[in-house]
DNA sequence: TATGAATGAGCCTTCATTCAT
DNA sequence: AATGAATGAAGGCTCATTCAT
């Protein structure tokens, strides 16, 4: 008996934090409501309260499955023994990818949570912190393999490359139009890896003359 | 005598729009209220909706007013007479410590109007354009100038150096710790002119020959 | 102009605190709702929240009004001049006469402000105080004329006899039965002045015998 | 089996009544919850409405335990043989002792229980009656025996001094100074019993004649 | 133009009680 | 007998917005 009903519960539990994932995706948090979320998940509004403390509880157990989904695809996925480039570029691909797959979640967290003051120190950062150091991992192990530059410290590198993704795939996540994430992902991989400057003469008036 | 009605009015109208200015960037769009706008402004609730259409309105208001200051200083900054990446580094220096004066409105901006549906087609987009299209400028300039590759798009490495900015400087726009935008700026600067990746012999065996 | 809206906020005002006290009086405190009371004086429930800061806020106002109507007549009939004896029956009868004339809002009194935790320092307390004062007040005047023993502390005695007379009161305060106001006074004031025992012949067995 | 069973029930039903007596002493009738009280007695939520019939039920339950243990005491301290003005003493040591030994479960009955439209008729009041007869008796045996007045009703006599003692007790009942028990017991009993009046001249020029 | 009283929908949350297991 | 998941009604309170004055 107690099988049956623990099943159950966890059928419960699944189908609120769905139906809160959809609903808080959809709407945002302050826009949706707990009488939505039960309503969808066929469920009443008290048994929410059985399983999640309270609304903001619910947001963060949703961004957490989502979270812990996300993640694990990245460290399979940049796994692989490969040079860092090649790495990275897989790294950058299934970034893009993210946000292209969900993009509403992506966007239920960039605004929901990165700004709240509860966030820190919650399940949610710690999850934020392993995705994050899937790329300090790589950029530190290309610069142990002597693939990458040590001007920079590795942290300022993964910011660079994060923000830069983030960027360049906000316009899609937040409207409606199409990423081409393998040409966006490898542009993207060049332009990191290389830079954007040509080599400079420093004094032309007195380089070579012929 | 509708001279000084029209001053009035507008004395009103701004005091509006800089208490807005306040409570939103203190509070939050949401946790913010009409009532305490109006009374820092020392106006009446009513006379709110006189000049704003709603709460949303003031808010897009509020963040247009501030976008217009920004952009004439950015303007201002990178119009100097120098070479491509003097000028990028001053855009980063001033794309980094605007998050830094004024981290509580880029925080709303970030937070509030990006994500909303309402976005495109806002004169606070147009703005969002113009800013970006300082960079964009500088880049196609650079370009033109032979100082910047072009394998990459102008709006690619734009995405990528506005991304990045972002990205290092919101942990100091969110929490309370201190950004040294100087030294923060040299590094991004050296990091995106640069690169990331030494130059790598592509087929050892083939090297150099004699 | 605002005159008349003064005037027409007051009414809504007094509206209020008589139809919480209709309410209140009926249900009690927890099983009273504020929408009821709204509905009762024919007012919104929001607007009940501009001038109450909550429900509770409510409580306290209404027994506000009533403890001030009450204190007043007290301090008024008490005042005339004459005996202690004279002067605590038309107290006892006045404290007895408010619990047959508002016995719903003593009972509010009794059951939800006493017990209360925030009835510490509150206006109520301070009313509370002045009403007992009265009768503190009679006794202190009672013991200086020679009138009334010094055995016992004047507050010692004023506990006596308004716990004397609310106990006497309550079964008619709660219950629907008819107190009959002047015989009971009458009756309470020679048993508190004259006390209850015979005097007892300590050693009767020692005693003069004819 | 069934022995066992019937004993084990029996264990529940005094498990539940002891959690709640101790939660709603502790909270109060509305902020105390059956949830609580369940978990306090170690048994589900959905077994004390196999015992009782609802949250109301329950406190009356506990109180009824708490009169019976209350009254009994009472009985066996004011039985023994000795004069009335000894015996009375000892009744208001003892009444005011319930005060201080079980203050929380005193507040909960006079605010909970003496207020409620259902008390007429139940198990309290029939308990609450034994308790009160035995002032009654210890009155009436007080004035066949010629040691008190007959001015007063008996009833009008215990109503007094039950009142009186609840007055002078409440303020140690709801806060949280210390009553001195044998002090007021000595003083009640004394101004109880003699009265507050000194015999006055009525007509003083009329004055004793020679 | 300006006020601010008034509205009322809507929200999160609690909890006594029931009932399938 | 016992559990505890599930219900669902109810309630206090907020606040953007309107409109009579």
């Amino acid at each position: 008996m107690p099988v049956i009903s623990a099943e159950r519960m966890q059928g419960r539990i699944d189908a609120i934090v769905e139906a809160a994932s959809a609903v808080f995706a959809a709407k945002g948090y302050e826009a949706a409501s707990i009488a939505e979320i039960a309503r969808r998940a066929e469920v009443s509004d008290g048994l929410i309260y059985r399983y999640f403390s309270n609304k903001r509880d619910l947001l963060y157990r949703v961004l957490e499955a989502f979270y812990e989904r996300v993640v694990a695809a990245l460290e399979k996925e940049v796994a692989k023994d490969a040079g860092f480039e090649e790495r990275l570029h897989a790294l950058v691909r299934r970034h893009l990818g993210n946000f292209v797959a969900d993009r509403e979640l992506c966007r239920l967290f960039l605004s929901e949570v990165r700004v709240a003051s509860d966030y820190k120190g919650s399940t949610i950062q710690t999850l934020n912190r392993r995705y994050a150091s899937v790329l300090t991992g790589l950029i530190e192990a290309g610069i142990a393999a002597g693939e990458v530059k040590t001007d920079a410290s590795a942290r300022l590198i993964r910011d660079v490359i994060f923000g830069a993704i983030e960027h360049i795939a906000w316009p899609y996540v937040n409207g409606d139009g199409k990423l081409d994430v393998e040409a966006t992902a490898q542009s993207v991989t060049a332009l990191i890896c290389g830079g954007i400057c040509l080599p400079q003469q420093k004094n032309p008036e007195e380089a070579p003359r012929t």
